[in-house]
DNA sequence: AGGCGCATGTAAGCCGTTACATGATTCC
DNA sequence: GGAATCATGTAACGGCTTACATGCGCCT
């Protein structure tokens, strides 16, 4: 009944209680490496989670003008996330942008494709060179070798960041060499060294 | 102007003309690894891909009762689609929810947590496999070799499905061995040998 | 005086899914 | 006779994005 977002708010909330503001920058960096959601989507979630009894909030007054709310996970909110992530999801189907572009390569010249790929190299490195500082950062933390410690999810997960985007950077340098412009030139009649 | 949707059919039909049934097959295997659609979404994006005059039908009696429609792409609709190709696109947010998921995964008990591990690698290496399956059919085609053939950029996408699940195998992997239960026992004071 | 950050909400619209609707042919 | 496949469409609804709306305090 909960939507996925849901549960994503909740998992930010069972690790540290924050407003809707909050959860909108954290929505970014890190969680917003896997998941994202604008404010305008999160406000009106946090009313229902509220609603189902899975958060609740406090009334503060931040750094802001107007009283902000504190919201924080209750009990249920917590066995409901947990019953989440040991359930029986089935495998969503892949969508993947770059590798749709890449299907219908075959239409540009081969010039005009390595260029592609150089540029998605670059972007691959960029989010993987991030990746391993923050890996860096969480396995600094002690608490990341326990299992039931929040700091031991975020380094599992940075890990397959990690071991995702090395392995899309290898992949890349593979189809520079496929590439390779061996042929490109027009085809001529029997040319060859014979 | 045009969707990723439309292109994603361009990209289908610049390969071979075909029904709007055909394509909504089609969606599953082999495009569907990276890309998905319904039927109700392709028919009305043919009609307006139509009246972009990206592509044309021609009326057929299949095998079904109805006549079909065949849909092939023009010269425009190629230009179209191989301008998207080249295209500068910025990268999209990535939405895993197997990771997101697993950013949680804290929530649990170390055992219900290698109990998921177990199984997202399972569906992995299944997917793997197929994809090596596929990867085998499309190399063996000879023109899979030449960047302005189809078959060179299946190649290519398969090669990419293939380090890609590979990676997250070996990574399920790694994690079944940070989940080892060494410590899975409940905290008792000062045990341990001395 | 103007822009940025904090802070919360609503509205319009697109994209995608599930379900509804129809109907002939072929296989069991 | 009934189920599966071929074949095309529409309708209702949910999730997500973009844009609209408001307003205080701080920094330049």
């Amino acid at each position: 009944m909960t939507s996925t977002l849901g549960h994503a708010i909740l998992g930010l909330l069972a690790r540290k209680p924050a407003t809707g503001y909050d959860l909108a920058r954290r929505m970014d960096r890190p969680v917003g490496w896997f998941w994202t959601a604008r404010h305008s989507q999160i406000y009106p979630e946090l009313a229902r989670l509220e609603a189902d009894g899975l958060v609740e909030h406090e009334e503060i007054d931040g750094a802001g003008p107007r009283q902000s709310k504190r919201y924080a996970v209750t009990a249920h909110g917590t066995a409901t996330l947990a019953d989440w992530v040991a359930s029986d999801l089935e495998p969503q189907p892949v969508r993947d942008l770059e590798v749709l572009r890449l299907w219908s390569v075959w239409t540009v010249e081969p010039e005009a494709a390595r260029d592609l790929v150089r540029r998605a190299r670059d972007q691959h490195a960029a989010r993987l060179t991030a990746y391993e500082v923050e890996l860096a950062e969480a396995s600094a933390d002690p608490t990341s070798r326990d299992p039931r410690r929040p700091a031991f999810a975020s380094r599992i997960t940075l890990e397959g960041g990690v071991r995702n985007r090395r392995a899309a950077v290898e992949w890349c340098d593979w189809m520079l060499g496929e590439l390779a412009d061996r042929a490109d030139a027009p085809p001529e009649a029997e040319s060859g060294p014979a």
